[in-house]
DNA sequence: ATGGTGGCCATGCCA
């Protein structure tokens, strides 16, 4: 079972390229995050025609994310149980028996500022809940646009991207290590030890060609997992494409 | 030190 983790950014423009990425790739689970669509314009008759059920949970302009499957999703949970948000950045499903949560984390600006504090705020409701799922399934996979590099090797230049920087500070890395000590292990890591490995690149600056990107789209698999998940990656072609997502694939398969 | 590209939507905001 391939499992699949994708920051469109716009479901809108990149439809055609997610129709292609199914094709070729032949995910059999897809979190899409950054959808930027209303419920109600959301392809689901399309991607039903390349063989996926999807649940969804959109808006306008921002956020949105989506879980698509092969075999249709139970127990839908959308939103972090308990923690009111107006942004739709989390959605979760159960999948032949694996639990898997989605999520679009805050991206929080600059250090410091209103949006990072809701970053942390944020992630620390995400926690609580993936404790409350983990007991209740051991089978666990928690994906998405994490908008945290774990390592310095995460990113193209460790001196710039360093602890006082957004997407890679002390405080958004220690969320992710106290989830991670929840018993959640990075996929990528259990199969690649290179460092230069990204999953987005800036628009700006060239960042693709010139390979200047940061490792921040995870998928993380617990203990009871661990064993079964017998590859990862990042498949980097769809960011090749034309008009691309400055996002990549992330990818883990299971044994 | 600053802005650079892209999406959404019509202007700045967000990333």
């Amino acid at each position: 079972m391939k499992i699949a983790s994708w920051n469109v950014n716009s479901l809108n423009v990149r439809l055609p390229h997610l129709e292609q990425w199914l094709t070729t790739f032949a995910p059999d689970v897809v979190g899409i995050q950054e959808t930027k669509m209303e419920d109600h314009k959301f392809p689901d008759a399309v991607l039903a025609g390349l063989g996926y059920r999807s649940v969804f949970a959109g808006q306008k302009t921002y956020n949105g994310v989506a879980l698509l499957s092969r075999e249709p999703a139970q127990d839908v949970q959308i939103g972090i149980p308990g923690f009111e948000d107006e942004q739709k950045r989390a959605i979760a499903g159960t999948v032949n028996g694996v639990r898997i949560i989605n999520l679009y984390v805050v991206n929080g600006q600059d250090v410091g500022t209103d949006k990072y504090e809701y970053k942390l705020r944020w992630l620390e409701a995400v926690h609580a809940w993936v404790a409350d799922e983990l007991k209740k399934y051991p089978e666990l996979i928690v994906m998405g646009d994490f908008n945290i590099a774990p390592e310095g090797r995460d990113t193209h230049d460790p001196l710039v991207w360093n602890e006082n920087h957004i997407l890679t500070s002390t405080a958004e890395r220690g969320a992710l290590h106290k989830l991670q000590q929840l018993g959640l292990h990075d996929a990528f890591r259990l199969h690649n030890d290179e460092d230069g490995v990204f999953s987005w690149w800036d628009y700006r600056a060239a960042g693709f060609r010139r390979n200047l990107g940061l490792r921040i789209d995870l998928t993380l698999v617990s203990d009871a997992l661990k064993a079964r998940a017998v590859a990862a990656g990042i498949d980097r072609e769809p960011r090749t494409w034309d008009r691309p997502s400055d996002h990549a694939p992330a990818w883990v398969q299971l044994g």
